[in-house]
DNA sequence: CGACGATTTGAGATCTTTCAACGTTGGTGG
DNA sequence: CCACCAACGTTGAAAGATCTCAAATCGTCG
């Protein structure tokens, strides 16, 4: 952590990196935000099933998540839920719209998950001496575009055996990034449970559940006191499935 | 315009927005970058079907129309295609990932189209003298991604009849965003293909043409020689049946 | 044990796709 | 002007995918 006490060094604003590197383009390092929220934040517990915000609210935080799971979520009136994205471990989320603006959509633990939150107003105190936060918030957003265009077209085009392969693959990988495969911590469950997948390939559980049953009988994955488990030798049989080589995206945010 | 030559004067640099401006709040001038794309930008006509760019190109430049539609579409290798966002008269649209990266999306034409196409380069150039052009560039980021929640939402918990309504709608809203409704300009007619919605809810063309049909029974919208027409007295009921009044982010950004 | 939430199972209803054929339109060349 | 062609829209019927409903099972927790 190098950054400064943005109170007493008022004169480096003169010295920030120029225009150029505080733009779309070059490379963002977003190991230097999570340092900052996981030193500055306060740090939380929350249960499954809770909102770490809700749709309609103001966000005015910054979230680093340290264990656990949450789901950016939208409901409607008719009570139905549509899961937009996953975050894992070490993943940092936020909504990014201007300020004061009510958030379109909800952050739900999908786990009980422990997370540091830090404050916008703080982020942007520290900003001052930093602007390339800037830079690494932006590459927040692309990750979030794109893993919304891989889910768009995830559902949109693909049935529900091709569509169930996916999510599982990104979930797995999502929860074993960067972790190597010998470690112990790595792990072939999947502790999500199957109504939170199946609102997010837009599918009733009890489809889900006989997709995830054919599944089983092929051999392609276990189900244990319906716990989803994913031998390691058979994630490269779900990633044909679904034809993941072809969300390239994936590859390159997670 | 009143950026400056950015060769002329350098040492604007220290006098530029303090960091609290340069950041995710606040409000955001699109009509600058509008207005700077117009009059830098290189003005070009693509025929309907035609690609602006194609995903796993680079993407160097920064598009605006001026007439015409332009929707972001994902193809796979089986020929299925999805269709991701639209894009209207007066839309700013590129890929905005970091540079020298492959787009995964494309930007094909719906209709002839007319666009000013400024590259990146130039763009940066002129960022130098006026950086907020950045905070318009995470605008367009936002919208996007509010976009694409949209539609995550729409095609994961909902019929093909709300789906048809919901994207009628919003294709309309953009068409005639801005000009009144008593204008010669408004139009009624909805001038995209009848394949290229299909492809945008995630529902077959044939199918997608029985809903119409079922729609034009129902006295809701009308179909001449195979071109939609929604009546302005009928558009609040295609916005009853779609609930489009929760999907606040439109009314937000367009 | 009892209550609750989640998963599982089966069967019928409903939605959506597929296939195949036909109709319309607009452009092209003779 | 006409014949022809390609692209798009339209229609019907059968096949397939997905949903709904209802009931049973299972695990967890107090």
């Amino acid at each position: 952590m190098h950054y400064q006490n943005p109170t007493t060094n008022l004169s480096n604003l003169a010295s920030r990196p120029d225009a150029r590197q505080l733009d779309f383009s070059g490379s963002w390092d977003i190991d230097s935000l999570k340092q900052i929220i996981l030193e500055e934040g306060l740090r939380s517990s929350i249960q499954r099933g809770k909102f770490v915000f809700r749709q309609g609210e103001v966000v005015d935080k910054i979230y680093l998540i340290q264990s656990g799971c949450v789901a950016f979520t939208r409901h409607c009136a008719e009570g139905h839920r549509q899961v937009l994205d996953f975050f894992y471990r070490e993943s940092v989320f936020s909504d990014l719209t201007e300020d004061s603006r009510p958030t379109t959509f909800s952050a739900q633990c999908l786990l009980d998950t422990q997370a540091y939150a830090l404050s916008k107003a703080s982020l942007r105190r520290i900003a001052t001496i930093t602007p390339e936060i800037f830079q690494t918030l932006n590459s927040l957003m692309l990750r979030l575009l794109s893993q919304a265009y891989d889910s768009l077209y995830n559902i949109g085009c693909r049935h529900g055996v091709e569509r169930v392969a996916f999510t599982l693959c990104k979930i797995f990988d999502g929860f074993n990034a960067g972790i190597d495969v010998d470690s112990a911590r790595f792990d072939c469950n999947i502790p999500i449970r199957q109504i939170d997948i199946a609102d997010a390939i837009g599918v009733t559980p009890v489809y889900l559940n006989q997709i995830l049953k054919s599944l089983k009988e092929d051999g392609v994955i276990d189900i244990n006191k319906g716990t989803i488990n994913i031998n390691i030798n058979n994630i490269k049989i779900l990633k044909d499935i679904c034809n993941y080589e072809e969300f390239s995206s994936i590859k390159r945010f997670i």
